[in-house]
DNA sequence: TTACAAGCGTGACCAAGGTCACGGGCGCCC
DNA sequence: GGGCGCCCGTGACCTTGGTCACGCTTGTAA
């Protein structure tokens, strides 16, 4: 799948665009067109190749970015290099907030999983704002929210469900995500066993169940949902 | 352990020592004693006996609460019954922020694991003293952004170490909030089983093992580290 | 077209750790 | 003091899922 290259974009720094896309980022919903060019002023964007290593763990980091082409994903590396993936990040959505919040050490390395554009904010710039505007504060802490939510959530699948219910509830928040039975974007098994905390293999056999069952068709690594309810059940504890 | 009860304070509503303590709280450091005061007259007290469910998963759910007195867990229960503990909070520790922020219904049963006392804020008084003091929005995003980090390290450990890493990882943590090598909270195998994600038995033989190496004392359930040293190595990720 | 790299399917094997079943210690309340 | 309720220690099993080792498919590049 072709990573998205615009024709247009190349690094040049191109303020009107990125005022426009500013306006779409929920963050910054709710911001006039007047603070939202003020901000801009205060960006630079970069560009990443497929498969840089965006942030480390452990760099101080004063840096806020948000995805302006592209996808990244968070991740967490053992030191035997297994690699968990803590989330992935498309277009419009933001990561780096939390060094800059409590001024802690990066927690997890960001990689770029295609070819990326990022919108960089630095510290002091973004630490004004926030305290300026309760409107971007609210839309932060509704972030924050949103993803401790998702966190607390995977603790307890990781816990309390076998590799297949990990796999099916993976599968119904992806389609919602996408808000159809659809899941956009194409994920090799490989990801898939990141995310849920698994082997490669096992996701294998257990996506081929689903399969076999007919919860789920896939045509060239596309996933769609056949029976919600099914995976719905399957994603419950049982005993 | 007999559970920390005042003679003192029953349920009336003795507003002076309600604002002495909310200005203990780290959320509300910051605030001057006007506003303090002002923010104390919204606040109500509950007490709750040991043992009782102070708020239900899929709750609506529209309040903060702010432990006075007691402790308090935060757990996920699957329906065969199995727990999982998410967090365990003590006096000056608030809970119930997510639902309050985002307004979707609450993400997990909060149980007292003692007689506990609570002090009680609703939606709307607390929003709008968010919305027009910076300075706890910040204190609010502060602590959410600990919470995320702790719960993504949570993620990490749950899939990257074994069950001794787990505990390892625990006891290092427990002892780094107590500031000494002591950890405070007597603990029983079962509570910390179902906090890292594993059986009473296995911490069993675990906890054994890490005190056949020296490597912590326990003295009638009170559990001390011995060689901090080898706990974080054997928190490491090893092949 | 061939060639090569990713990604997938599958079988065989193994081990971490869950489950079950006890027995024993310790504190508490009658 | 006797009984009861918690907690802990430990052995015997068994299941889940990781690991290894292949070989097949498919997509992409020369």
């Amino acid at each position: 799948m072709p990573p998205t290259r615009r024709a247009c974009s190349v690094p040049t720094h191109l303020t009107t665009t990125t005022v426009d896309f500013l306006g779409t980022v929920p963050l910054f919903s709710g911001l006039s067109p007047d603070e939202l060019s003020s901000f801009a002023e205060l960006t630079r964007e970069r560009s990443y190749p497929r498969g840089s290593v965006i942030l480390f763990e452990n760099d101080p980091g004063d840096s806020l970015f948000i995805v302006r082409s592209g996808r990244v994903k968070v991740v967490l590396i053992g030191e035997d290099g297994r690699e968990v993936i803590l989330g992935v990040l498309g277009v419009g959505q933001h990561f780096g907030e939390l060094a800059l919040i409590d001024e802690q050490p990066r927690s997890a390395h960001v990689i770029a999983m295609e070819d990326s554009s990022l919108i960089v904010l630095r510290r002091e710039d973004f630490r004004k704002r926030v305290e300026s505007s309760p409107a971007v504060a609210w839309s932060l802490l509704a972030e924050l929210s949103r993803r401790l939510r998702r966190a607390d959530d995977k603790i307890g699948g990781l816990v309390l469900l076998d590799v297949p219910g990990r796999i099916a509830r993976l599968l119904l928040d992806l389609s919602e995500e996408s808000g159809s039975d659809q899941i956009e974007k194409s994920l090799t098994h490989q990801t898939i066993a990141q995310m849920i905390g698994a082997s490669r293999e096992t996701v294998s056999r257990a996506m081929k169940e689903f399969q076999d069952a007919g919860w789920i068709n896939v045509d060239r690594r596309r996933i769609s949902v056949g029976s919600r309810q099914s995976l719905e059940q399957r994603a419950q504890v049982r005993e």
